[in-house]
DNA sequence: CCTTGCGTTTACCGACTGGTCAACTAGACT
DNA sequence: AGTCTAGTTGACCAGTCGGTAAACGCAAGG
């Protein structure tokens, strides 16, 4: 029953509500502090600033997305369709989810802080990124594994393949944080399934 | 040479600069006044407040793109394929353009924008959700023409697709500005001739 | 008992935020 | 000349921003 951790898990947690349903700019450490019944200045003895707070949680939640979303799915039973739409499903899921909780649908939280600090804060954006690169090598893991067991042409280009998969998941989750509705990602999801699951012309057409 | 209009106009061209490539939130109106020329009080002379001075600037951007860019490619020469090539080339270009004037990339401010302020400024986020809408409008004209000309299966969804269409390009500058590579666009481009120019199954499978 | 050090608290800082306001200027109209 | 008005200006406002620092509580260890 260690207090030490407490505080910080409650920074943590306090950031995650607030900054994945509006935005790092507009997300202040009074209103982190006020929600974790932390004051203000119990933060910097765990965190050097706002930035790294933000950095820290941002981690923490993609470990917790990997484990309990990502590998579950792409790992789960079934083919390349069964596994992408247990995908799908749950990032619905957890999007409903948040937004019943905060009010507001958070989108993809690394692509938003990615666009958003993109300009601003390198590191934090430097961190987004590599998030995003963790997962777009997990899409193709989940393609390569449909290539092994001959759902896809041997001669796909997997790495192409995820590259475009985390493109249009971007973009969904981008719209359905636009019009703050969940079931939007269930209405471009079929965008999905189109992209991965149809033979695709070698290049250009003559 | 009525100056009248003069402060006006420079208020918004100092907006678009600095609101397309930082973000709303970042970017304040001591900002915009400096890099107008322009004092302080005289912006709410013409405009009530910093909300609506990014809502009439956004307001003449889209009319802007939709006049020299979607336009002009999707209404061009050739069929579907060369429309939206040259639709992806104009894209390119003004991003690049940007990138080369600003410093930064933009990716798609509407996006970008309806994304931020989705949770904070509802007259904001309506107003880019509008502009996204005409987008998606003039996508599927441009896959009506594509039908009726027998380029495209004459069951094609054109609504359907150009959601698609609009979610998968949300993304695909989503990923350029996380980059801050114009080059990320031609990249991922090919996405898009895979997601129109392949025929569709009807549906999910049996 | 007394020190050590982690965690906490609180008052405070300068910088900056969007926005207000009354005074002022200059050109057009009477 | 006098008036009217669109436009301009700079001082000013209350509030918030992220961050600092000194003092304090308290449990563990000597």
């Amino acid at each position: 029953m260690n207090t030490t951790d407490n505080s910080r898990q409650a920074l943590m947690d306090a950031t995650r509500g607030l900054v994945l349903t509006r935005s790092y700019g507009s997300v202040g450490i009074a209103g982190i502090c006020e929600r974790a019944g932390v004051r203000r200045g119990s933060l910097y003895h765990f965190f050097p600033g706002k930035e790294d707070l933000v950095i820290a949680t941002l981690e923490a939640l993609y470990t917790e997305f990997t484990a309990e979303v990502l590998e579950p799915a792409l790992r789960g039973p079934g083919g390349l369709r069964e596994r992408m739409a247990a995908f799908v499903g749950a990032i619905h899921a957890f999007q409903a989810r948040m937004q019943a909780a905060e009010g507001r649908l958070p989108g993809c939280p690394f692509g938003s802080l990615a666009v958003e600090t993109g300009t601003q804060s390198p590191r934090l954006r430097e961190a987004m990124q590599g998030h995003l690169d963790a997962i777009r090598a997990q899409f193709r893991a989940a393609l390569d594994a449909a290539v092994a067991h001959g759902e896809l042409d041997a001669r796909t280009d997997t790495a192409r393949l995820a590259d475009h998969w985390l493109a249009l998941m971007e973009g969904i989750l981008l719209m359905a944080r636009a019009e703050q509705d969940a079931d939007t990602i269930l209405r471009l999801a079929p965008a999905l399934q189109d992209l991965l699951l149809t033979t695709h012309p070698d290049g250009d057409a003559p």
